[in-house]
RNA sequence: GGAGGCUUCGCCUAGUCUGGUCUAUGGCGCCGCACUGCUAAUGCGGUUUGGGGUAACCCCCCAUCCCGGGUUCAAAUCCCGGAGCCUCCGCCA
């Protein structure tokens, strides 16, 4: 959530915000009244209880009549005592269930509109030029039916659509692409960590995905569980109502965990294939960070990710995603697309979010700066979404008969293996 | 799943039986000051978090003894419910 100050302070700044991102303004006002009428009741509430606190003290000490009278007038303190303190509770309650659907300021540079109105930040590589090279390329579906990588048929048959099997090389791909991805993350002081896929509501709630974005979610409500969309969960609550110090931030984790998305209201979307899937397997780097250093972790962020798909071989973009599109938690979110050959378009392969101090607030993960206690700054960006991952190595690292040349940097997580050849069915 | 124990201001801990003087004890750690011509040692002071008052510091008020209810003029303390941790038993990858 955001800082009630500044909404106090500055409630344009809040309503700008909210306009851009397409919200409800309303809410801000509401807001507002809301915390006076919190202000207002707590400072009532304090005064009744101090005068009660002090006739408290002199009835041990009363005697007699003078100590009946004493009784009867606390009995009258101690009703409206409760009185106030049922106003003050319904008051801040009130005040924190309308903060909680307020969506993170927006950064001033990013693009205002919805999906289709990103900003491409930067083009590294270029796609593969196909018909130069003589042939028509395959979509990864079908080269994953072709090295016996990926089995969709069954997956549908065992759990519906948008589920698969990764089967042999298949499987060892993603094995390798973890691999390789927890080790590019470590090698860049992340601390790996395998996070649990269950939370509950607080967890989620606080990493801001009960917004908008509930309706994704999966809920298992016999134990009141959800089923994370991604190990960013976990892990922005794994410090959860902690008090960090300040010299040990910046806190890197590298999260490998599956991941569970409803993908709801995306029927007929990219139903071919596992480019958009009911579950899958991710890397994601988590930062905790100071306030001032967010902006710069976020590009850091970036620069992992690009390093990642630069080793990968694969041509992307770079694209400053537009406040429609930026989810409840993110001030800013740089996607990273990758070049799909057979859809002849970017897709989206990465996405590094800066949600500043908003996910914090939520969970109340602060930090020490001296004598200073503040909420921190954390960040997230995918390493490795698997399936994607493989969509797109397949389809830009293709050869004529359908074999997948494997990048360099995942032969030493392949036993060496520089092709991944066709099974003979 | 069954039985028992535990949860106090960073960590450990006193206090809970017998409600008010708990504005929560002591130790460790940490911070500041003093002192010995260095480090160490010693002494003194400070050290939960959140909200509010204040331009701000000092300071003051309120809440906070795992969480939520209840009893009471008054709850760390009594009662009920819940969560977490530990031990033992059962079951199990």
């Amino acid at each position: 959530m955001i800082d009630l100050r500044l909404l106090r302070e500055d409630p344009d700044r809040v309503r700008a915000s909210q306009r851009a991102r397409g919200e409800d303004v309303g809410l801000v006002d509401a807001l507002l009244s809301a915390d006076e009428r919190r202000r207002s009741s707590s400072v009532r509430f304090d005064e009744l209880r101090s005068e009660q606190k002090q006739l408290g003290k002199l009835i041990p000490k009363a005697t007699g009549d003078e100590k009946a009278e004493l009784l009867t007038k606390a009995g009258e303190l101690s009703a409206a005592v409760k009185a106030a303190d049922a106003a003050q509770d319904a008051a801040a309650e009130e005040t924190q269930r309308l903060l909680r659907q307020l969506g993170n300021l927006v950064h001033s540079d990013v693009p205002v509109g919805g999906e289709e109105d990103f900003v491409v930040l930067e083009t590294i590589g270029a796609p593969r030029d196909f018909a130069a090279e003589g042939f028509e390329p395959r979509d990864h579906q079908e080269i994953g039916q072709l090295l016996g990588a990926i089995d969709t048929e069954r997956g549908a048959k065992v759990s519906g659509s948008r589920f698969y099997y990764l089967t042999g090389v298949g499987a060892l791909l993603e094995l390798a692409l973890v691999n390789a991805a927890i080790a590019q993350a470590t090698a860049a002081g992340f601390i790996p960590m395998l996070t649990p896929a269950l939370v509950k509501p607080r967890a989620m709630e606080g990493t801001g995905f009960l917004g908008q974005a509930a309706e994704n979610v999966y809920h298992l409500e016999k134990d009141d569980y959800y089923l994370v969309g991604t190990s960013e969960v976990a892990l922005a609550a794994y410090h959860m109502d902690e008090i960090i110090d300040a010299a040990k931030l910046p806190l890197r984790y590298a999260g490998f965990s599956p991941c569970f998305r409803r993908e709801a209201g995306t029927y007929g979307k990219d139903t071919r294939g596992i480019f958009r899937v009911h579950q899958f397997d991710k890397v994601e780097m988590f930062s905790y960070v100071a306030p001032e250093d967010a902006e710069a972790e976020h590009q850091r962020l970036l620069d992992w990710e690009k390093q990642w798909l630069t080793g990968l071989g694969l041509p992307f973009q770079v694209i400053d995603v537009a406040t429609g599109d930026l989810g409840a938690s993110a001030s800013r979110k740089f996607d990273c697309e990758a070049w799909i050959p057979t859809q002849g378009k970017y897709r989206e392969l990465t996405s590094a979010s800066n949600c500043n101090e908003f996910q914090a607030r939520r969970l109340s993960v602060r930090m020490r700066d001296g004598k200073h206690v503040k909420p921190l700054a954390t960040l997230n960006g995918t390493l490795c979404a698997v399936p994607r991952t493989i969509v797109a190595i397949f389809e830009n690292h293709q050869q004529p008969d359908g074999s997948v040349t494997v990048p360099e940097v995942l032969r030493p997580y392949l036993g060496g293996r520089e092709v991944l050849e066709p099974v003979t069915a």
